[in-house]
DNA sequence: TAGAAAGTGTCATAAAGTGGAGGATTGTGT
DNA sequence: ACACAATCCTCCACTTTATGACACTTTCTA
């Protein structure tokens, strides 16, 4: 069972590698080995799957029958936002020209750890998505979290 | 079942690292072993939960679907603000810079036994938001302990 | 085919994190 | 009050991590 949580400011190197904090990279399940798998998140951030939980996802999305044209063309959508990456020795990853773009990551990128995932968001962007009112996440907290 | 109680003054080292108080350490579950985590409070504070607690929170909020966009948002703002820390053999633990600077804490701290979690504070801050009247305690304690 | 750009790997250094030991202080029981 | 033990706190040494630099390979382009 993964468990990432708390966020990191990171640093994109000068060829768009970004290396992963030892405390995100020291809870990466074994069985993934060192693949791990990139998609576009559904706001402007890039969200990092281990293997083996990615592979829950994708049994889902290719379990749709590809005859039905709904089906197809979410298929489409989901898997033209996803790239396989590898760690290298020193722990970090090459993150796709397209995607980078997508995220308007630049040198800094902020790296939170979502339990299951891993988003990696522009500063800048993850400042304009974040609740910024107490009150607002406090209220969210208890609708959803409430015993 | 914890039962964390009482109010410390410790410090903090040079690390950033604290030294839980021999009485709360002596009431953490064994099941935890030294695995606790870390929360950013409500309010300007940091909250300590044993594993063993905080697994409780964690089932239900790793439970929602990530494919829908407000249990996104609760997620990530939930999950930024968490840190899972673990006491050395001395009975300390570092407490991540980003969660100093949040609740502003420098050498001293105030530790306080909440039951089934532990409160750390900025003395300042904590005494402001300490109930100063009297009677406005006794009022509350009325209005929800009342029989 | 040459040169440029992109991708990959290694290394060195500085900063951060970790662990342990010793002495001061506090608390406890006799 | 005293001795003993537990706790607290500071200091120091070691390990790990982060980051920049650099060189080599591969791919792309003119």
């Amino acid at each position: 069972m993964s468990f990432f949580t708390s966020e990191y400011e990171c640093k994109l190197d000068a060829k768009g590698r970004l290396v992963l904090p030892a405390k995100i990279k020291g809870n990466l399940p074994e069985a993934s080995g060192n693949e791990l798998v990139l998609r576009r998140g559904f706001e402007p951030c890039l969200i990092l799957y281990p293997m083996v939980e990615f592979k829950k996802i994708y049994s889902k999305i290719s379990g749709l029958n590809e005859f039905n044209e709904e089906y197809r063309k979410l298929q489409r959508n989901f898997f033209k936002g996803i790239a396989t990456v590898e760690l290298d020795g020193t722990g970090r990853f090459l993150i796709p020209k397209l995607m980078t773009n997508y995220a308007q990551l630049q040198k800094e990128a902020i790296v939170v750890g979502m339990g299951n995932r891993i988003e990696i968001w522009n500063p800048e962007q993850y400042d304009k998505y974040l609740i910024n009112d107490p009150g607002e996440f406090s209220a969210l907290a208890q609708k959803y979290l409430d015993a």
